[in-house]
DNA sequence: GCATTAATTGGTC
DNA sequence: GACCAATTAATGC
């Protein structure tokens, strides 16, 4: 799964938080420690409960990041590109990995191990500091989350899903730029995939949505967000 | 082209 | 709203 090292300031990836701080000079010999990581459609490269190796920079593609309940059902917690990291609750206490992580495409990871971290918070405090406040960003979504979840009924959360994919990943020739199957819509949304399947056949129905295999188009955006205004979408 | 997997629909509890 | 069954569509080999 190794290759050769991408270069981080040659890097076409301007969303990367480490990219961000490359213009620190301290930087420089943290960067050169990274591994890339390349996987194919469907791989998992983190298995939840697994000893941490450090945190996952995505570089290019698209992620997916699961906790297993009973029953071995899934609920898909977040939904990443590049730019993204991947790992960082597990991080700290150090120990393990707390979700499940795979590739939803074809996807270049950048590792940086735990010693690496480590070492950047303690030297690069403007690096610390951003980071600081991504984890206060990150908090303040999953309690969002949570917030839908106990409120939202299952097509609240499926339009709402449509909504954040649709604003996330962007649509290509009329239809939303990630591949999901039904069962991982209804995985993010907390449902079964036929409780899914039905919302979405339903919203198909009355020309809201449009779908091309598995793929979905967003045709009325104002009306679905409309629907799940009440539950602060914003 | 055949076989396995995913999507869909209808029905029951 | 979950679970099961049957049918159909899609995809891998």
């Amino acid at each position: 799964m190794k290759e050769e090292q991408t270069i981080c300031y040659s890097c076409a990836n301007e969303n990367c938080f480490i990219k961000k701080h490359l213009h620190l000079a301290e930087m420089e010999s943290f960067i050169s420690k990274k591994q890339n990581v390349v996987c194919k459609k469907s791989d998992q490269f983190i298995t939840e409960g697994a000893p941490m190796q450090g945190l996952y920079f995505i570089c290019k593609g698209k992620v997916k990041t699961v906790k297993t309940g009973i029953h071995g059902r899934e609920q898909i917690v977040r939904l990443t590109k590049n730019g993204d990291i991947i790992g960082f609750r597990g991080f700290g206490t150090g120990k393990k990995y707390l979700i499940g992580a795979y590739a939803l495409e074809d996807t270049v990871l950048c590792n940086f191990s735990n010693e690496t971290m480590l070492e950047i918070l303690q030297h690069v405090h403007e690096f610390t500091y951003d980071l600081m406040l991504f984890y206060a960003d990150e908090l303040n979504k999953s309690e969002n989350n949570i917030r839908k979840i106990a409120h939202m009924n299952v097509r609240e959360r499926v339009v709402d899903l449509l909504l954040y994919i649709h604003r996330k990943f962007g649509q290509v020739d009329g239809l939303i730029d990630i591949d999901l199957s039904r069962k991982e819509i209804a995985d993010f949304a907390g449902t079964t995939e036929e409780q899914a399947i039905r919302v979405l056949s339903n919203l198909k129905k009355e020309a809201l949505i449009k779908s091309v295999g598995k793929r979905i188009g967003i045709l009325n955006v104002s009306e679905l967000r409309s629907e799940i205004m009440e539950h602060k979408y914003f």
